[in-house]
RNA sequence: GGGUCGCUAGCUCAAUCGGCAGAGCAGGGGCCUCUUAAGCCCAAGGUUCAGGGUUCGAUUCCCUGGCGACCCA
């Protein structure tokens, strides 16, 4: 325990309860009927210096106290809000009244008394009897500016929660944004599935995935980097409309945009293709931002996005050749294009085909510039092994993403179906892998016998889910919406 | 991985050119029966992130390391 002088001195206060026969962490000892919240909404007309005559219990922690001799103000929090406590001698006595001024900021109580409204009308519940549920034994910090500092208020979020009202709204936002994705998926007749965590491939996107090890079989196994293998299995098995919504891990770096865990939604509906799932996706969302907002114009950083729908769709092609001038095609003699690339700035590798490099091209120059809502389509086969040709374009598939405030939100595509042609794909990935490319997609045997004993045409998608919290509550760091940040270890 | 910036009391922040480390809030003592960032009086509270260097003297300048923020790869 630390040996705080702030700490001390209320452990020697626990000390002195104990001895007088107070018990302060005790069980059982009081149930609330009452939120704040559901207080200031029933009496919100009542006017200065009224009596109600309704007693009530109210439980939280102890925020403010503003001691007058005879008479304490202290200020109640509890999960919906606050509410002002009244505690007067004329009601408590002498000694009670000293017991309450002897709580601490940052207490737990549960109070009972009659909802009243002081002379200036603020409306209070005028403390006839109050019961200690939980001895704080450290400092709150400051009432006013609250915790500012951005590593303390990752590392004890809980403090963060407690005095930063932005970080409750956020985590809740959060839940309401996951509980609507949940409901849309369900509307449509998606069941619900849960897929391993460990996996002995880590496939499915093109990541350095984490290692673990399992004792008892003696090896090693992956943390999943995404879902969509085992989704993919689920619909040869005949599951036609399938959703996970869980957490994926990929072993790269920490920045204002990417966690080492996050939370992907991925969906999969057999005999659609990815023209249907721009439908799906759009309709989707436009659900959870009237539902979560009310408001399809969205504020993001100073931009005002705008969720109406039809959303733009454009080629991946058009796109590069809008923004940079530069007209690529899939057919092109890779070192011209490799050239082109150059002359945008782009130090191209040795390895790229022309596909990586339009696509290298698309993310240096063009995704940044989409900050509406935008369906890019028909992206390079060569950076999509999971993905179905395109049924007219050589050497691209049926793949898109959706850009919105310059990043990737969704990534979708009519799903690879073709045993062979996806074999030959794993083929390049693992061709690519000894070229030393660590994200290259490893083969995955198991996956490509269920797509033997055959899948049937479908759609399939990701929804990247902190990032969509991240737009719907005007956060800049993926940090913010995540309740517990992968952080280094302090130190101590 | 590279660059820039930051780290001072429990919290939020000061500290002039390198010259006795301060304030507000919180906490302690006192006054006050309508406050609401309550007010007034008094006292207390520091490994200035860590280690090293320069210097008569380092929160301040230099080096190394830790943690974080932002930008870049």
């Amino acid at each position: 325990m630390s040996a705080h002088p702030l700490t001390a001195q209320r452990l020697a206060k626990l000390e002195r309860y104990r001895a007088r026969g107070i018990e302060p962490y005790p069980v059982g000892a009081f149930v609330p009927d009452v939120t704040a919240a559901e207080l200031h909404a029933d009496h919100a007309d009542l006017g200065p210096a009224s009596s109600t005559g309704r007693v009530v219990r109210v439980a939280g922690r102890l925020v403010g106290r503003r001691d007058i001799g005879k008479l304490v103000f202290g200020v109640l929090q509890d999960e919906t809000g606050r509410i002002q406590l009244f505690a007067q001698r004329q009601i408590l006595g002498e000694e009670d009244l000293e017991a309450f001024r002897d709580l601490d900021i940052g207490d737990w109580i549960g109070v009972e008394g009659e909802v009243i409204t002081t002379k200036r009308g603020e409306l209070s519940v005028a403390v006839s009897r109050f019961v200690l549920l939980a001895k704080s034994l450290r400092p709150l910090p400051e009432k006013w500016h609250g915790l500012r500092d951005v590593e303390e208020r990752h590392r004890r979020r809980y403090v963060d929660l407690i005095v930063n009202e932005r970080a409750r709204d956020t985590a809740v936002a959060r839940s309401r944004i996951v509980r609507e994705l949940r409901g849309a998926f369900d509307r449509r007749g998606f069941l619900e599935v849960e897929t391993p965590v460990l996996q002995i491939e880590a496939g499915g996107a093109l990541a350095r995935p984490f290692v673990t090890h399992h004792n008892a079989l003696d090896q090693d196994m992956y943390l999943r980097i995404a879902e969509e293998l085992h989704l993919k299995r689920l619909i040869v098995g005949g599951l036609g409309k399938v959703y996970e919504l869980g957490r994926v891990f990929r072993n790269e770096g920490l920045s204002p945009r990417h966690n080492p865990e996050f939370t992907m939604l991925e969906a999969y509906v057999a005999y659609a293709d990815y023209h249907d799932v721009m439908n799906l996706v759009e309709n989707v969302l436009v659900e959870v931002v009237d539902e979560v907002l009310g408001d399809r114009l969205v504020t993001y950083q100073g931009d005002t996005l705008d969720f109406a729908p039809p959303w733009r769709r454009v080629t991946m092609l058009d796109a590069v050749a809008e923004v940079t001038g530069v007209r690529f095609e899939l057919s092109m003699d890779r070192d011209a294009a490799a050239g082109l690339a150059e002359d945008l700035g782009i130090s191209v590798e040795p390895s790229w085909g022309v596909g990586k490099i339009i696509n290298e091209v698309f993310e240096e120059h063009v995704e940044r510039t989409l900050v509406q809502p935008t369906f890019v389509y028909d992206y390079p086969m060569e950076i999509s092994p999971l993905a179905r040709a395109h049924r007219s374009e050589p050497g691209l598939t049926e793949r898109f993403e959706l850009i919105v405030a310059g990043r990737e939100l969704a990534n979708a595509f009519s799903e690879l179906n073709d045993p062979l042609d996806q074999r030959r794909r794993f083929e390049e990935q693992k061709a690519a892998r000894a070229m030393g490319d660590e994200e290259a997609h490893p083969i995955d045997e198991d996956f490509l016998r269920a797509l033997e004993y055959g899948m049937p045409p479908t759609g399939g998608l990701g929804i990247g889910v902190d990032r969509l919290v991240m737009l719907l509550t005007d956060q800049a760091s993926i940090r913010e919406v995540l309740l517990f940040p992968a952080m280094r270890p302090e130190g101590t």
